[in-house]
DNA sequence: GAGTGGTCTAGACCACCAT
DNA sequence: TGGTGGTCTAGACCACTCC
């Protein structure tokens, strides 16, 4: 009964929703291809795109760079307040975690890690670059720096695992603190590439510096998710 | 030296984002009208409003319906495990909030409301709607609820200022605990318009559970945020 | 009332994915 | 190699803003 005009695309979202849910479009379900859609729908690619879109920045479809477009499973909660990784809370939810080490190397510290580290830019500074997925869907891309001079023969570690544990058990390390900033960004480049979106689709940021009991910065992480994959969530004492 | 060939609406992209910095573009400066740049770059409306659209995902311009491209003032950051409101950490920031207070009611608990302070659906529930402003731009629109049974009298206090601080002087209400949950979703309708942007466009949602000093509910908060006017950002003891 | 942004059409070409 | 998604053109109409 609305008197309102909606828009075609609009129209369009959502008898595409309301299709999803009447096949039951289980969770990575490809939808038909644009062009099947949009002669069936009696539209254009252009309108009909303007309609996943929007159903992508709702987070109900999602994309992979041209393979098509897809349902999108629930959101895992992510919680930076607590010491527990990746591995177990996607576990904890009901899915499989998986992690795929793309690089690991050592490398002069820039200016901006120089700061971040409060150390001198000649000095090392050890790099590691991870995807992780979730139910075989790469929805995380990391870049995680750590002091070189604290942690000799790190790369001897098996970076697939959690890291923190790694770092608790073999260097004794303590994590007293953690400053957290999260931020809407686009995926750009390697990180779109290996998130298998558009370059420029929207992505959520965290960036993590993570402290030892002399409150000397030892981590810095710089995590990249596809921003349908994750919701943000913490429980705070006042 | 790049041997890629990057998408025109890419090329257009950086050329706008070079324009805005040599024209020393200040924030919330208008862009030039679509026509106009597309005539200027020898680019069609559609291709020009990808590189627009790009632009206004990476949060470095925004949009107003129907008015215009405007470039995005830095970022506010908030801290959701801080006990300061927005009037505090705006001003802290060196910019200028205001609160506008749209709408004040009691209604009865719906299913969602009763489940989140665990009351009965027929409970009174108070409602808070009111919009909140970052020099002079309209960047969050937030509804509170409040348990109508906890605070008698609470549509005599003044909404547009603190309202912790009220809640804690008028009536000693202790604050023992919040969950915070974010995530990114769609600006629909009403919010859409407070915010004067499309309906559809992105945006961030924040909602938070607050706890008294015997665990129950007495407050819960949406919170939706015009994506490139905030940051989230927080310091964690571990 | 002029000009704006929001929406839409009916095509097209290309690089890439799947086969 | 055929079909796909990504990009692009050159128009158009409408509702709304701004003057």
């Amino acid at each position: 009964m609305s008197t309102i005009k909606l828009p075609q695309f609009v129209i369009i979202r959502n008898y595409l929703e309301q299709m999803i849910a009447a096949k039951r479009m289980g969770p990575n379900a490809k939808l038909p291809s644009e062009r099947v859609i949009a002669t069936e729908l009696n539209t254009t690619r252009v309108t009909l795109r303007e309609a996943l879109k929007q159903l992508e920045a709702e987070g109900i479809i999602y994309r992979q760079d041209r393979r098509g477009w897809f349902v999108t499973p629930h959101r895992i909660s992510y919680d930076p307040t607590k010491q527990i990784g990746f591995m177990d809370y996607v576990k904890a939810q009901g899915s499989q975690p998986k992690t795929k080490v793309i690089e690991i190397d050592i490398i002069k510290a820039t200016t901006e890690l120089a700061d971040i580290f409060n150390i001198d830019e000649h000095m090392q500074v050890f790099r590691l670059r991870r995807i992780r997925f979730i139910d075989n869907r790469e929805v995380l891309y990391e870049q995680i720096y750590l002091r070189a001079d604290f942690f000799p023969e790190l790369e001897k570690i098996d970076f697939s695992h959690s890291l923190t544990t790694a770092l608790k058990n073999k260097y004794g390390t303590r994590f007293s603190k953690q400053h957290v900033v999260s931020h809407l960004i686009t995926l750009q480049n390697a990180v779109a590439k290996a998130l298998l979106v558009v370059s420029g689709a929207p992505g959520l940021c965290i960036k993590r510096k993570i402290y030892d009991d002399q409150e000397r910065v030892f981590e810095y992480d710089e995590e990249y998710w596809r921003p349908e994959a994750c919701q943000l969530q913490m429980s705070i004492n006042l």
